[in-house]
DNA sequence: CTGTTAGCGCCTTCAT
DNA sequence: ATGAAGGCGCTAACAG
C-alpha cells in the first residue's frame, strides 16, 4: 500500500501541492506541460489520492446506506443492484444495512448518517426508531417501498392496491370467483394495500367477499403452506388462491399438492412480486412483477438530487407493475356460479 | 442534522477542546465535575463526533468491501449475514460491492481501499485485476469460497472435493450406481473440485466413471434443465443426479418432471449449497449445506485479525460443509449392477 | 496559469 | 487533570 501524499507529488514535479490538486481534479485548469510533469510524478510515486481526506475537507462521504429490515429476503437484491447501478455511475458507494428486523437498529444507522458516515440514508423498514426525531435532526432520507405514516419522506413505492387488483382481476377474468386471499402480516400498510385491491378486484367483478377464504400469512413460505391447510380445515370451497408474496403462493402450491390438489388443474395461484421463487416454481408462478431495480435506481435518484441541494420535482415516486401470466392460472372448471368443487376430500 | 464541532462543546462546557475528545474517549481520564460539565454540553448541543475526521485522524475507515461475483446470487446474503455481524460487533462497517462477473470492477474496489475508502477486501470472486499488482501494492485481502491461484492470500473456504464426495457416497449407499453429474462451470476450481469430489466418489465404490454422465452447468437453474434434455439426449441411463448447486438442482428436478419421470421414485437428485432454493423446492431437496454464515463470520474475523496488526495463525480456514438428506433422494430401484432402468422413453 | 495560505474537525503529544 | 499547539492530506479562495 502506497505512502505517498500530494506533497510528495508536488515536490516530485517541482510543482504546488495546489497545482498537483488541480491537474488532478480539473486538468485543463493547468497549462499542458506542467499537466504532463504531474501525471508522470503521479505515475513514477504511485500516488493515489487519500479519499478520506477528500472527503473530510469537502464535507461529503459520497456513500449512502440502504437499510433494509431483513436481509436475508433475496427480494432486496434487485433493489440494491438498482441502487449500486445509479450510485456508482454518480460516483457514490453503497453502504448495505441489515435492520434485523429490530427498530434499534434503524435508529443506529440514522445515528452512522449523523456522524457523517454516510450521507443519506435509503430507508425500505416500515419504521424509524422512536420518539422520533424531530425533522430537522433527520438526515435525507428516502423511503422505498414502506411507508412511515408519522414522517412525511420522499418515497418510492408502487400501488399496492392497484396491483392486487391486477391479480384478482386476471383470475376472474379466467372465470374463478371463489378466491382466496393470503395476506401479509396485517397491521402494515403494505399488507393492507394489498388486502384492499383483492377486495376491490372482487366488488368489481360483483362478487361478495367471504371472509372465511382470507387468511393471514406473513410473507414467507411456511405461512403460505399454513395458509392452505388453514383453508382447508375450515372446509370452505375456493378455485383460486391469491397470495400477497411469492414466497407464500410457493408454499401454498408445495401443500395443495400435498393433499392431492392439482395446480392450476384444480386451483389457480398468483404469487406477488416475482421474485426468484417465481421462476424456480414448476410449472412457473402468474404473479404482479414489482420492476425492483427501478424502485432502487428512483431511489437513488431521488437521494442524488436531495444531496446535491435541488429541490426534487416530484418527492413520491410510483413505480408500475405488470402482471406476468405464467403456468400456475388456468380457467375455472367451476360453475359460473358459487358452486363448489367437483369433489375435494377435506384435509 | 446538528452542526455543532468539538469547539463548540469546550467553548460552552468551559474547557478545551482537548478535554471534551477526552471526556468522550476516556472518560476516567477527566475528573468527574468536568466530565459532567462536558456532557452537560454534548447533550445541550446536540454534538455528536464527526466520524470523517476522527478517521481521518487515525487513519482507518473501519469499513470493509465485501465484493462478490455477481449480487443477483441470493446465495451471497447469507455471506454478508455472517460477515455483517462480526463486522458489527468489532465496530466495523461493511460496504457491499457487485463486480457484475466484471474482472474491471474488481479493480475498481481494490482501488477503492488503496484509497482509503475502506480498509480491507473480503473477495468472493475467483479474480484479481490482471495484470496483479505486486504483492506490495495490495491492501488487505481475503479471499472467501474462491480461490486465486495466482496470489498467496489467506482464505476461507470449503473442502469441495470431499463435500461432493459426501453427496455420491450418500447416493451410492442408496444404491445407485449410474449417477450423474451436473458440473458448474469448468475452469474453475470451485467447480474442478466438486467434480473431482464426484469422481473420488465413484472411485470409493469400485465404479467406473462414465464420460456420458458427465453435463457441464453454470450453476444456473436453466443450465440443469438444459443438462437433463442433454442427458436424455445421449440416451444414457442413470437412477440418480449430483448437481453443483441447488439451483441446476431445481432445474434437472423441473425437466426431469416435464419428461414424466419422478422424482425421487424414479431418479434421485442431490444438490450443493442448502441455498433458498433448497427448502423451495418440493419435494425439499437434498443437498450439501454449507454454513455460509460461519464461512461469512470467518472471514471477517480474519480480516479483523490482520487489519489489527495481529499475524492471524492460521491464514486459512476450512470450515465445514453438512450433508442434509431430504426428500430428492431414495433407494434406487434398479439392479445392483449397471443394469438399464426400467423403462424410460426417449426424449 | 500557478503558488501561498488557511483551514476542515479531531486526536495527541507536550507542557503546565 | 487540563490546556496549547501541531498536524492528518487535501481543497479552495486569494493573490500574484
Amino acid at each position: 500500500m502506497t505512502v505517498s501524499t500530494i506533497r510528495s507529488v508536488a515536490k516530485y514535479a517541482g510543482v504546488s501541492i495546489a497545482t498537483v490538486s488541480r491537474a488532478l481534479a480539473r486538468p485543463n485548469a493547468v497549462r499542458p506541460g506542467t499537466r504532463e510533469k504531474v501525471l508522470a510524478a503521479v505515475a513514477a510515486l504511485d500516488f493515489v489520492p487519500n479519499a478520506q481526506a477528500v472527503q473530510f475537507r469537502r464535507r461529503a462521504t459520497r456513500t449512502v446506506i440502504l437499510l433494509v429490515r431483513d436481509i436475508s429476503n433475496p427480494f432486496y437484491l434487485d433493489i440494491f443492484k438498482g441502487v449500486e447501478e445509479i450510485a456508482f455511475a454518480a460516483g457514490y458507494r453503497v453502504l448495505m444495512g441489515d435492520a434485523r428486523n429490530e427498530a434499534a437498529r434503524v435508529g443506529h444507522y440514522v445515528e452512522m448518517v449523523r456522524r457523517r458516515q454516510a450521507d443519506g440514508l435509503i430507508l425500505m423498514t416500515g419504521w424509524l426508531p422512536s420518539p422520533l426525531p424531530k425533522p430537522s435532526a433527520l438526515p435525507p432520507i428516502v423511503v422505498a417501498l414502506e411507508f412511515i405514516p408519522e414522517a412525511d419522506l420522499p418515497t418510492v413505492t408502487i400501488d399496492n392496491q392497484a396491483a392486487a387488483k391486477q391479480a384478482v382481476d386476471h383470475l376472474v377474468g379466467l372465470g374463478h370467483r371463489r378466491i382466496a386471499h393470503l395476506t401479509g402480516p396485517t397491521p402494515e400498510v403494505m399488507s393492507l394495500g394489498r388486502h384492499e385491491g383483492y377486495l376491490s378486484g372482487l366488488a368489481a367483478a360483483g362478487i361478495e367477499p367471504d371472509p372465511d377464504l382470507i387468511v393471514r400469512g406473513d410473507f414467507h413460505l411456511a405461512s403460505g403452506r399454513a395458509g392452505v391447510v388453514e383453508l382447508l380445515a375450515r372446509g370452505v370451497d375456493f378455485t383460486a388462491i391469491f397470495a400477497s408474496s411469492d414466497a407464500m403462493a410457493v408454499g401454498a402450491i408445495n401443500e395443495l399438492r400435498a393433499r392431492g390438489q392439482r395446480v392450476p388443474e384444480d386451483v389457480s395461484v398468483v404469487g406477488f412480486d416475482d421474485s426468484i421463487f417465481a421462476e424456480a416454481c414448476d410449472p412457473p408462478l402468474t404473479t404482479v412483477r414489482q420492476h425492483r431495480r427501478e424502485i432502487g435506481g428512483r431511489a437513488m435518484e431521488l437521494m442524488i438530487e436531495i444531496l446535491s441541494g435541488r429541490k426534487p420535482q416530484r418527492s413520491s415516486i410510483c413505480v408500475d407493475v405488470e402482471l406476468v401470466r405464467r403456468g400456475t392460472t388456468k380457467p375455472s372448471l367451476a360453475h359460473p356460479s358459487d358452486a363448489p368443487l367437483p369433489t375435494k376430500e377435506a384435509p
